[in-house]
DNA sequence: GGAACCTTGACACGATCGTGATAAGGTTGG
DNA sequence: CCAACCTTATCACGATCGTGTCAAGGTTCC
């Protein structure tokens, strides 16, 4: 038997029972329930909670942000529209040399077609 | 002579003089100074600042979230931390009919790669 | 040189974020 | 059956977000 209750797994993981279901909310972490409604935290999601707790640590982010991130990558809407405004000229650098312009402009290209946006494999529509 | 200043950027974009420093102390858009420190908003700031307007009213995302969008093709470490937890196994989804499953995960695969991580082309590590 | 701009900095204020605590009620297990 | 868990919902509270306003000082321009 290797499904922990919440207070198990707040104690295993270091965040609180109160966090583990705002995370939830957030639909970060959304642990399986029991018959009658519990919370089942697996080696799964305990890994998950860890891997979270260590990635707002190392870097200043929050959970909004990887939430938000979430989304990003959920709705293809949205992270069109904000990978095409991001992409646009933010008002030319004036700090790339005029002959590296060209360069300048396809590796921001390459980094911005692959950035943030869903479903950059082609597919048919079909 | 076509640059205007804070004020007059401010009517015709919609934004207050306020939040146009703000939007600025956010990173999102930093219009070139002139030799006294003024703000100089040209064509480009000024509809890059109705595209931004555009783009919070249309999804349901704040400044935030868009700098945060931004944050993530700049920092490399971030984003690729970001990208790593988000395509770890999120406790596998029971809706996926057992013969799909191999299918499932390529595609998972296929979106996740190139989503919000910059530099998806192939790099050797070395 | 003075009116009308601009600058940065600060105080303020409602709304949301990240958290805790507590209440009211259902579940589990000895 | 009762103690010890679980559930959702609510109040609370400091911190940040989004925004306005105001102060103190520099710039522009007639």
């Amino acid at each position: 038997m290797n499904v922990l209750t919440i207070h198990e797994a707040a104690q295993t993981t270091g965040w609180s029972p109160r966090m583990l279901r705002y995370v939830e909310r957030l639909g970060l972490i959304e642990p399986p329930r029991s018959a009658s409604g519990y919370r089942q935290y697996g080696a799964a999601e305990l890994q998950r909670l860890r891997t979270l707790r260590e990635l707002l640590d190392r870097h200043d982010v929050g959970l909004s942000d990887v939430a938000f991130a979430l989304r990003l990558q959920r709705e293809e809407a949205l992270s069109g529209d904000v990978r095409r405004w991001i992409d646009a000229e933010p008002s030319r650098p004036a700090d790339v040399p005029a002959g590296d312009w060209l360069r300048w402009e396809q590796q921001k290209h390459e980094r911005l077609l692959a950035a943030i946006t869903p479903r950059p494999t082609m597919e048919t529509t079909r």
